[in-house]
DNA sequence: GATGAATGAGCTTTCATTCAT
DNA sequence: AATGAATGAAAGCTCATTCAT
């Protein structure tokens, strides 16, 4: 009567594993460190995943899959471009504050490790559930008529680079209010910076 | 009759350290590296940095103090608000192309490296040149009319976010055009985002 | 209605162990890869062979007792010394060719290895089948009058030493023609070596 | 008032290392095996060898260079062929008794782990200041009338199996009696063999 | 100031073997 | 007999830092 499959297992390495990188950083963080955690012996450990740098690039993918996936559920909705992108960003920045690792892991770990990420996620391959995703509400927003038609990059850096910005400034404790009460602001200014003109 | 004085060898580790850490970043680069770069002992740099911790902190105070003088230069000019921001970006893309190491030692080192910068740059202790100036800027545009009076830091955040965002889209080489194409669109986002409304 | 005997399952450990052992060595080739190559757990394993150092024994014993029988059969034919020197080297070299893991193994495993096969094969143990023969042959050669009675370990190093070594250069691509071009030559060398004089 | 130069330390490491692949085996000795004999620490082992491979063949090259000056000094005496084999069986045995670490590397290391000597050593690289000697004590010998000419690489085989062979199973204590004593035949048998017939 | 050999803790990874199922 | 997840000791190698010269 096996109580934790194979695959529950490779989960609990993936949740330690996002915490202790997002947390400690990639290099400072041991595989005895995520073994611990997740309660396994080192060896077993390697059962899971084959290289530390393999495991970093599932838990991208793993990020971009999870996000990619809310953002769909956004896009789906029959609301505003306007409405959307206020959605965007209050989703952004709960994710950014319950579940923390992931944004940070983001942020911390794949943006900066060029390393670690090089071989195997190139361009934007280990996050394009993610962008696909931003591209399809960016292009929606353009044939609707309500969003400005620019560049899809510079728009797009503007977007993630802005919330990306803030949840910074929120992790180093820099913020003086919560996240939460940014929102109507930033989600304005984003739009004011996309809209039809 | 000594031909370097301290201070140039200090330079000459801090300008190859910069381009070293922002290349292969922190941890990949080592001591031997740095000081095979610049021509000297392993430990005579040791002289010079009392540790590889003690040198990413200079870097970080030594780029903020370079990109802090750019701006106060701009911020003393006698032009617009929406002309400022122009200029601004214009800067800082200008660097990023110029001197890509300084940038990306903000975005790749410094942002994500906590554990090196924690203890003695907590806050933005190491960035306090550049983020006062950014903070100068931004007072006189609210009170000058132009700008909407928000929080510091949800302009702040939206101002760096967007050009971090864009110059690391740029370093991955996933933006189709140059930055300097950019330039016009970003500066306009901005202004649309923060001016008075 | 069981289609393979436990003996068949141990014939297959063995052919699988011993091309593995001969290609890659004894510690690079690793259980699971064994495991791999039979079709079969890793678990399973251990209950064929309780370790990885017994089973390299029952591998020398397994060759020993192959190549014993060859020569066996060659000392009974009704051929003068000459010939069977000749037949043995022809015998020697068609293994080489036909099932090379054979001798390598010999070669690079057994000869190589002695904190493997130290402990269970001391002296001459795991290999008695074979240089019995040989001594049988030797035996023969000096009582017919055929051969100069040596020290039996002299003749014994000539012959295999010197089979050995054009096996080894074989193996090696060395040798500029198949070995069987230089059956002759060596067959030849040998009986100089060795006859009555 | 440096007492120990460094190429002074290369050598003890290669003494050291030498003693300890030929008696445990290459996988079986560790680093700090080597180190510790050497009364070093680990790390800076890696500042005379950049790895247990490269050391390794480092020392095949040492040995064949030490065994081809041995050789040489032989061939350039003036005795007649059948002599110089004697002297070349006689310096051979003797470095087996004194300094067996050499040929057992030779016998034990070399020539069984292909892996570790693949890549550098291809072919007879490694080992050429040995052949080299050996074949012009072959050359030299069918010159002067004395030799039969035949396959270089046959008559090679015969020589260094033989040798080979025996130092092997001195080393295994199979021998009932000294090298030395064997000498004679074992000289004997050579000559027979590649002499003019 | 300058050198670079030396240290040693610590990292990632491997693998023979066991054992619950 | 069969499975393969689990263990954990041990290996090779790296690197920030020191220190005798």
């Amino acid at each position: 009567m096996a109580r934790v499959t194979k695959e529950e297992k490779k989960q609990g390495i993936i949740s330690a594993a996002l915490k202790l990188f997002s947390e400690k950083g990639f290099y400072i963080t041991t595989i005895p460190d995520i073994a611990d955690k997740v309660g396994m012996s080192v060896g077993n450990f390697y059962n899971y995943f084959k290289s530390k740098d393999i495991l970093a690039k599932e838990l991208v993918l793993y990020i971009s899959e999870y996000l990619g996936s809310q953002i769909r559920e956004i896009n789906e909705r029959d609301i505003t471009t306007e409405q959307k992108i206020y959605e965007i960003v209050s989703m952004y920045f709960s994710v950014a504050e319950k579940k923390p690792e992931m944004i940070e892991y983001f942020l911390r770990v794949y943006l900066s490790n060029r390393e670690v990420f090089g071989d195997g996620c190139e361009g934007m391959i280990c996050v394009s559930p993610f962008v696909t995703e931003m591209m399809m509400f960016f292009n929606d927003g353009v044939e609707s008529g309500d969003l400005h038609d620019q560049d899809f990059f510079s728009a797009f850096g503007l977007f993630m680079g802005y919330l990306g910005g803030m949840v910074f400034l929120f992790g180093e404790k820099i913020l003086p209010e919560p996240l939460d009460n940014y929102k109507d602001d930033i989600a304005q200014n984003i739009y004011n910076a996309l809209k039809k003109r």
